[in-house]
DNA sequence: GGCCCTCGAGTTCA
DNA sequence: CTCGAGGGCC
């Protein structure tokens, strides 16, 4: 491909042409599938460069489809997003019979049961990558994965290859039905493809979940088609109407609609009897034929589901009962320094790789310098051995499969003997770094001037909760970082006038630390400028203000709604204790929580920066508190012994509704509901003049 | 003052 | 996922 394009016969041109765009896709499919090494951005770019060329001295021979066009469409780097009507939350986990037993406990004093019986069903708990099913008059239209739960990706191209899954239902189906389910890959069938991937020279997948995960997220549906994938329907999402009052009766009804269900799923009275089902299928673990890491157990009873409702991550009504994790044993060689965002310096272990569930492992987590210690927050002895010692045989697991841990010493083995003398001074800069009295965790003392924090700040800034800016990554933060172009978060937004004032040059590397070119700084310009309206809730979050987190900065926003309401109301709380209690007596903000905001607030760095900030974006204002219940915004004080809920119930119900819940009556509460037995609460409600109801009343306004 | 629940922060590997 | 700690209830 030296030939000057103008005087290359029209045949070879064409010959040429063909040749270099079929090179493009190759290799933009294999980008995308992020499979397989392929050519160098580099060889990338001088390949679409001469194709231009060419196209340019001959445009009667261009393809309209050829690579070159695809310039200036957004490219097919993913899929479209989904966001769930109803959450896909993960469950809570059982460890042990006991953590089964008060699992059945809390339900039954949920719901004030006494001595009622809590029928549960139980089922393998399938090791693979959930699917939601959207099926409309009983036919497929949507499939989603479940993403982080709020928002997973469009794959319906892809399940709709799954010969598990039905395109059609049969029989009597709501109109609409969202079934959910778990894709799975067999393990003879792993074994068989992992063979096959070897023989192609392809990426060979670590553990069936794995490959059904990669497989799942084909852009190419034909490919997930090649792959012999299965499926388990065992929940559902938003749906019309449902086929039974039980989750037994409905999955029974899945199995009716021609939908793949668990033989092992069975329904339990008795709590013994459900322990038994989870120690026979343990004991059938390795021939069921495909992998499972524990049982699930739910409330049979779906109104009772209904009443249990859900905590913040999970519903309350559901737990995984964990099989034990598999034990590996390697050397500790060393163990490095993290600083994270807040400062907090973290020992992490370094080991001698070892396979534990099917992947190696070469770091782990040692959460802090006590967890090295062997004792935990009261100095009590965690670990036969004690201290641990560089050189120790140490056994690890991988927490809920995924994150490493050292749980122990091998005290057979040979121990080490090199002590671990955990730093006092910052590894990052140099400064101080200290542990306060009763805290586990020791921090470096100059926040946003120590490097290291910065850049983990500046991650956090862009990350998915936060301003979730599209092509700024974590990877692309610590080059412009290390480069100088961003150095606080107002810069990410001046990048395009600096960039166009000549100041700065952008085309220096991608993710990878690759060239650049320029539809990729483009795309990184437009994403930044897609992002100068954030809620106001993911901005607040953003700014990583200390002890503030995604539910914390949701709260802030309801409750002051405009960015001007809150910084306000944080700076008047510094100058004056009147604001900071008022601060304080936001339900779920305590003192510690007050105090970082304030502290934030009041911080010479802090305002300088969120003012360039504020030059840059514009957080849009959040809905106030929903006001489409009768006690939306009022705050409901129960007392007395309510007959047909407990306290926890009556206190989730009411906050759903957007009320707000509190243990004392005051000049503030607008609400008392008493029942029998009430004393001095309802004496001082009607004292105060404060409108009083029963349960019944209480009951009939809310519906 | 102690207990329970929830939230925040940090973590691995592909 | 896990640990530590904050917040709120008893």
């Amino acid at each position: 491909m030296t030939a000057d394009p103008e005087t290359l016969s029209p045949t070879a041109a064409k010959a040429e042409m063909k040749l270099l765009a079929a090179s493009l896709n190759a290799a933009n499919t294999a980008y995308h599938r992020a499979d397989t090494p392929e050519i160098s951005d580099a060889k990338y770019d001088a390949m679409k460069a001469r194709l231009q060329a060419l196209e340019a001295a001959h445009p009667d021979l261009s393809d309209p489809n050829s690579p070159t066009q695809s310039v200036g469409a957004p490219p097919a780097e993913g899929f479209t997003k989904i966001r769930h009507r109803v959450p896909m939350l993960s469950l809570s986990n059982a460890f042990t019979d006991e953590d089964v037993a008060d699992f059945a406990d809390q339900i039954r004093r949920f719901l004030s049961l006494g001595d009622e019986t809590v029928a549960l069903t139980a089922e393998p708990k399938i090791d693979g990558v959930s699917l939601a099913l959207r099926y409309e008059w009983g036919k497929l239209v949507e499939a989603a994965t479940r993403g982080d739960g709020a928002e997973g990706e469009n794959v319906t191209a892809n399940a709709r290859t799954i010969s598990d899954v039905p395109h059609q239902l049969d029989g009597d189906v709501p109109e609409v039905f969202e079934v959910r389910g778990e894709v799975y890959m067999a393990n003879a069938d792993f074994a068989a493809m992992n063979e096959d991937q070897v023989a192609k020279g392809e990426k060979v997948y670590a553990n069936p979940r794995n490959f059904a995960a990669g497989s799942l997220r084909q852009l190419d549906p034909s490919i997930t088609a090649s792959r012999p994938l299965k499926f388990f329907a065992y929940a559902w999402g938003d749906v019309s109407a449902l086929p039974a009052e039980t989750q037994s009766g409905v999955v029974a009804a899945f199995a009716d609609w021609g939908l793949p269900t668990n033989p092992l799923m069975q329904r339990f009275e008795d709590l013994d009897a459900l322990l038994a089902h989870y120690r026979s299928i343990e004991g059938q673990r390795s021939s069921l034929g495909y992998d499972i890491d524990g049982v699930v157990y739910k409330v049979d009873r779906l109104d009772w589901q209904g009443r249990l409702g859900f905590r913040s991550n999970n519903p309350r009504w559901a737990i995984a009962h964990k099989f034990p994790a598999e034990l590996a044993s390697t050397i500790l060689e060393g163990i490095d320094i993290q600083v994270g965002r807040t400062g907090a310096l973290s020992p992490v272990a370094r080991l001698a790789p070892v396979t534990v569930g099917g992947v190696v492992v070469s770091n782990a987590t040692l959460h802090n310098e006590d967890y090295i210690d062997g004792v935990d927050a009261n100095g009590a002895p965690i670990r036969e051995g004690g201290r641990l010692m560089i050189g120790d045989t140490v056994r690890i697991y991988r927490a809920g499969d995924v994150i490493p841990k050292v749980t122990e010493i091998d005290t057979t083995k040979p121990r080490g003997t090199v002590p671990f003398l955990f730093p006092e001074i910052c590894p990052a800069c140099d400064a101080p770094a200290v542990r306060d009295p009763g805290e586990a965790v020791r921090r470096c003392t100059i926040g946003f001037a120590c490097p290291a924090q910065a850049v983990e700040q500046l991650k956090h800034f862009v990350s998915r909760g936060a301003m979730d800016i599209d092509g700024l990554g974590a990877k692309q933060i610590e080059a412009f970082h290390a480069d100088g172009l961003i150095t606080e978060p107002a810069d990410i937004f001046t990048l395009r006038t600096r960039l166009d004032a000549g100041q700065i040059d952008l085309f220096r590397r991608d993710a990878k630390g690759r060239p650049t070119n320029q539809k990729s700084v483009d795309n990184l310009l437009d994403a930044i400028d897609a992002c100068r309206k954030p809620e106001l809730a993911r901005f607040i979050f953003a700014l990583g203000i200390r002890h503030v987190g995604e539910t914390t900065a949701g709260l802030f926003a309801r409750q002051f709604t405009s960015w001007q309401g809150f910084s306000s109301a944080m700076t008047a709380a510094g100058n004056d204790p009147e604001a900071r209690d008022q601060v304080v007596d936001i339900d779920g903000v305590g003192e510690v929580m007050a105090d970082a905001v304030i502290a934030f607030f009041a911080d010479e760095g802090s305002i300088a920066a969120m003012e360039r900030l504020m030059g840059e974006v514009a957080p849009v204002d959040a809905e106030a508190q929903s006001t489409d219940s009768p006690v939306a915004g009022k705050t409901v004080v129960f007392t007395g012994t309510l007959e047909q809920m407990s306290r926890a119930e009556a206190k989730a119900k009411a906050e759903s509704l957007g009320a707000k819940v509190s243990g004392s009556v005051s000049t503030k509460t607008d609400l008392l509901v008493a029942g029998p037995g009430a004393g001095s609460k309802l004496k001082k409600a009607t004292d105060l003049e404060i409108e009083t109801l029963t349960e019944e009343e209480w009951l009939a306004l809310i519906g």
